[in-house]
DNA sequence: CGAAACGTTGACCGTTTTCAATTACAGTGG
DNA sequence: CCACTGTAATTGAAAACGGTCAACGTTTCG
């Protein structure tokens, strides 16, 4: 029953029934801006291919990694109903992302109820991610918080991207990285990567 | 411009337009338990009057306050999507919910554009909440957090709660509450109310 | 009135952050 | 093909920080 529900709304690009002139696809290069916190949001973004950090510069000036979105990935979906960018979005790599009009998003959500539908599971996702990540920052000590992000599949691009996502310094993070490999936890596959083991 | 698109979906309770039998309404006292955490989700929950806690236990057993709905707030609307709910949700005082049916508001979605726009809005929301939760983590030291935090408005309820939220020991804000009050950043307003100043 | 929960503060200890330094790659231009 | 440069990966040591334990006053509520 559960699993017709959740075909109600196929995920594979809901975009494609918005009007071309509302879509545009952009390339971007690794470390290449996207849109800059405070900005008037003018479209949200779809990642095609490639990946793209989200992340805020608080007022002591220090940056968060908000979210790495993958390809797939719906970003920006907030700035739909606000009237500024709430973070920055940079190119992790290079990256291919569709820019989908903000007025002919709200337009197509007021008219197409599987648009809205899928654009709703969309953030659905990402509220249930933000929370596992609130969830794993509670973990202590480091070496359980690693563990537990590794086994949860956090490590996918860099051990420094790794580390910022569960609030850990990079150092601490190797550190437990290590105190793990030595413990049998897990196993090292390569430069900086690792997998849980059991 | 923006607030013509702000109101474009009206906040007070879209879900009127859901027939009434998907509708229930329940009272709850404090420390009652609306939902656990694994629980197969038979319905969100519109938080009608009072406030709730939504908490998580860990592997390890630990809770984490994930957050404290209030009276407006919508809960649970994660759950749509997936099997189980993630989280346990607990009365944090007297509190009036409605329930709605999950079956009855994924139906509604598909048909009234309204409706999903309302969901997509307030889902717009929590996913900024949780960002600036997650911000404020990464902020330290622990006195910095503190003032970030009662800037932002978090501490609503108790102390614990606040601490609970920004992600601090109970003991470690109020000693960050105390450095505050003596370097003359913020006020003490009463017991356990704090204010910040300019 | 007594229990339970919150508010508050102090001290101690373990962890993490920070600072610092070294190694290892990957891309770039000569 | 190699030196050159920037970034990631690693590890060490010291200092700072926050968690935990402990204790006590205070408010709330049945």
């Amino acid at each position: 029953m559960i699993s017709i529900i959740m075909k109600n709304f196929p995920t594979p690009t809901p975009f494609d029934c918005l009007p071309p002139q509302a879509v545009g696809q952009t390339t971007f290069s690794r470390k290449q801006v996207v849109f800059h916190q405070g900005m008037i949001p003018q479209a949200l973004f779809h990642v095609a291919s490639g990946a793209v950090i989200l992340e805020r510069h608080t007022e002591a000036g220090q940056k968060v990694v908000l979210h790495r979105a993958g390809t797939g990935d719906l970003i920006a979906e907030a700035s739909l109903f606000s009237s500024a960018y709430h973070c920055t979005c940079i190119a992790d790599s290079d990256a291919t992302l569709i820019a989908l009009n903000k007025q002919a998003v709200l337009r197509m959500m007021a008219t197409n109820p599987e648009f809205a539908g899928a654009l709703v599971k969309k953030m659905a996702r990402q509220v249930q991610r933000y929370r596992r990540q609130l969830e794993l920052r509670t973990i202590l000590p480091a070496v359980d918080r690693v563990l537990a992000g590794l086994s949860d599949g956090w490590l996918q691009g860099s051990v420094m991207q790794f580390a910022s996502d569960i609030g850990l310094s990079h150092e601490a993070t190797y550190r437990a990285l290590s105190t793990l490999v030595a413990n049998g936890k897990i196993q090292k596959t390569g430069r900086g990567k690792y997998v849980a083991l059991s």
